[in-house]
DNA sequence: ATATGACTTAGACTTAGCTCTAAGTCAAGC
DNA sequence: GCTTGACTTAGAGCTAAGTCTAAGTCATAT
């Protein structure tokens, strides 16, 4: 699979899957004789994990320990186990910060709805 | 109230609050004779909301557009219930990601305490 | 055989959101 | 009256994560 097409599988950019590449979190990918890029099946595994996590915000240098951790074998387990849980604490966080906001919004836009405008004047208000 | 004070209350530093003053996001707080800021309760309540939106992502850009709109008076009630109804949507997008992602860490951290190194091999897996 | 277009590289540039620095003012304590 | 320490400013610097540029290679269509 070529760099154009994965990119257009995964909503991501050429430019940014070398740049993954770059800084090791994904390949070092096959290359043919020409020096093109040849995606195979756990390239595209890694790739769709990695974009997943970083779209939840995980720092590409977490998720870089992570792979190099299982790079390096068995040994390695639980230093794996505690970073997930490590990241999965911190995403915890967020989304509650989250859904906190997502609530307020709410409850901001059902105040323009109901033209309740004076409430909104109280901007700490719930 | 201080500038420490706040920042303190909140968990902000004295340069975030004056980047926000800066930029437009609060303010301008008074200042006493010696041009020392003293904090009044409407500034309060607006750092409190912002820092909540911050939190969660919004970007500053759009948090002062709406502060701006609000400034401006009741003619902008439309274009400020739009704002919101937009960053709300935004907001849910990615909570549902970062939901996903959480899931599968979890997921991950499962295989880990049952030891089933296999699955982890599978890294596209759930 | 030459032009086109997709790929390659190294490295410079961009953006958001702070964070830090230097130089200065001022009130309070010794 | 001098020092200390908390504040002030303008503006430079930093970090993360891409994004873009320039120069080059190569296979294919004309």
């Amino acid at each position: 699979m070529t760099i154009k097409e994965v990119a257009e599988k995964f909503g991501l950019t050429n430019d940014t899957l070398r740049y993954y590449e770059k800084v090791g979190l994904i390949g070092p990918v096959k290359k043919n004789k020409s020096g093109i890029r040849d995606y195979n099946e756990a390239d595209l595994k890694r790739i769709e994990f990695i974009k997943c996590m970083r779209s939840a915000g995980l720092p590409i240098e977490v998720l870089k320990k992570y792979v190099d951790l299982f790079d390096e074998g068995a040994d390695t387990v639980g230093e794996r186990r505690k970073l997930l849980e490590d990241q999965r604490d911190i995403l915890k966080e967020k989304i509650d910060k989250m859904n906190e906001a997502y609530d307020r919004l709410n409850y901001k836009i059902k105040m323009y709805n109901e033209n309740k405008l004076e409430d909104l004047l109280k901007e700490g208000k719930q």
